[in-house]
DNA sequence: TGAGCTTATATTGTCGACAATAAATCGAAA
DNA sequence: TTTCGATTTATTGTCGACAATATAAGCTCA
């Protein structure tokens, strides 16, 4: 998966993304303190280089931050991941209503062709790819907007939130195959440039996903 | 207006406020570098204190930055604003949806009593605050959604750039009386408890603010 | 003359030390 | 014993200096 072009070039991107990869997978605990003397030792770098890295992490939301105290990474909650997907559910409708107008023919045929690949996998049982898969999906989808706000606001300000949550709750899911489909109509809509309609079935799509994350959440309770 | 609660309290606080500002009103120019050595003699604070303001900037999407090389303050463009119209009217409307849901009958009752006020304002031809009013009309929405993650995007991702908008290129516009009526619309399928049309009649708002935008680049050129 | 390389310069990145603030500890009085 | 206040301690905020990088200037050679 050829995804994000971030390579680090100073130090604070490196400790940026070795702290964000730590506190997506749950290595760093979710609620708990981050001391900077500490983390300046067992990352082995300034302070100053910590300091900008939790700032960045700040603003993923996945660090808060309260002066002259300190940072704490973001507690996960079942209301949270809620209000997650409904702005989830409002970006990336409107991704859709954008791809559908600005994707290329090209790129629309790479999507296609990128379904039939999962088609295949989803086939001879390679459960292995379904959320690498799901989340390439989206991300081209999100792409295709081309709009660089946009972009930036669900990438940037979104994306590893979730993807902390999917892991740290265990939402690996099933909703594989309804999802498949799902994810072939709403390439049929932009590919027919029906930007109402692709709008519209992305939302519902996560929609539906929500749905099937609160399920879980009241059986398993948390 | 009592607006934002924001109150500096490091030193860094108050720079990143006093940076925003001169941004936003062009005192600092849109495209312009930012010298960190530069700033920090003009604002009479270490580099420490003008790195983290700028960083913070970049947050709010107001600067961009480049390892080794610097800070600019944006560029203003028609595509631009375009795009960050298209994120708006997304999530605007999932705000007026959520309003609908989630405000209070008392908060609603005050949005009411803040919509006369404005009507009268306007017939006694106060046209000071139309924008001030305009703004608080729609953050008040957006608080009203009771969505933290969609509340964050909004005020501390959006709100300042559109308003850099607004102040460079001069967008103080007419479209008061619409604007007025659509907005008392708004606040009807707001009070009927209608998700549905509260979202739908906030994206027409927003759509038509942007078209009468578009028109008056075109005609003003930019 | 100009293309490519080298050197110089200015800017950003990183560091350790000090100052300021908040939390924790301790002590005194009711 | 408990509560309020003072003192200590630990953590964050701020600073100036140094290192690393990128851009600009100058030089050499075809």
């Amino acid at each position: 998966m050829t995804f994000f072009n971030e390579q680090p070039i100073t130090a604070a991107d490196k400790t940026f993304f070795e702290l964000r990869k730590d506190i997506v997978e749950g290595d760093i605990q979710a609620g708990s303190k981050l001391s900077e003397t500490e983390l300046s030792t067992k990352y082995q770098v300034s302070r100053a280089v910590i300091r900008e890295a939790i700032n960045r992490l700040e603003s993923c939301h996945l660090v808060e931050r309260k002066a002259n105290v300190g940072a704490r990474v973001v507690a996960l909650s079942p209301e949270g991941l809620i209000e997650l997907y409904q702005v989830r559910e409002s970006l990336e409708g409107m991704a859709a209503r954008l791809a559908a107008k600005n994707m290329s023919d090209s790129e629309i045929a790479d999507l296609n062709s990128l379904l039939n690949r999962h088609f295949d996998e989803v086939q001879s049982g390679e459960s292995y790819y379904q959320e690498a898969g799901d989340v390439d999906f989206h991300y081209r989808i999100i792409l295709g907007s081309k709009n660089k706000h946009l972009i930036s606001v669900l990438i940037d300000g979104m994306y590893h939130l979730i993807r902390m949550y999917r892991v740290q709750l265990g939402m690996a899911g099933p909703r594989v195959t309804t999802a498949f489909d799902e994810h072939k109509h709403i390439v049929k809509a932009i590919s027919n440039r029906d930007e109402e309609l692709a709008e519209m079935l992305m939302r519902r799509h996560i929609m539906y996903s929500k749905a099937n994350i609160e399920t879980k959440l009241e059986t398993q309770g948390s």
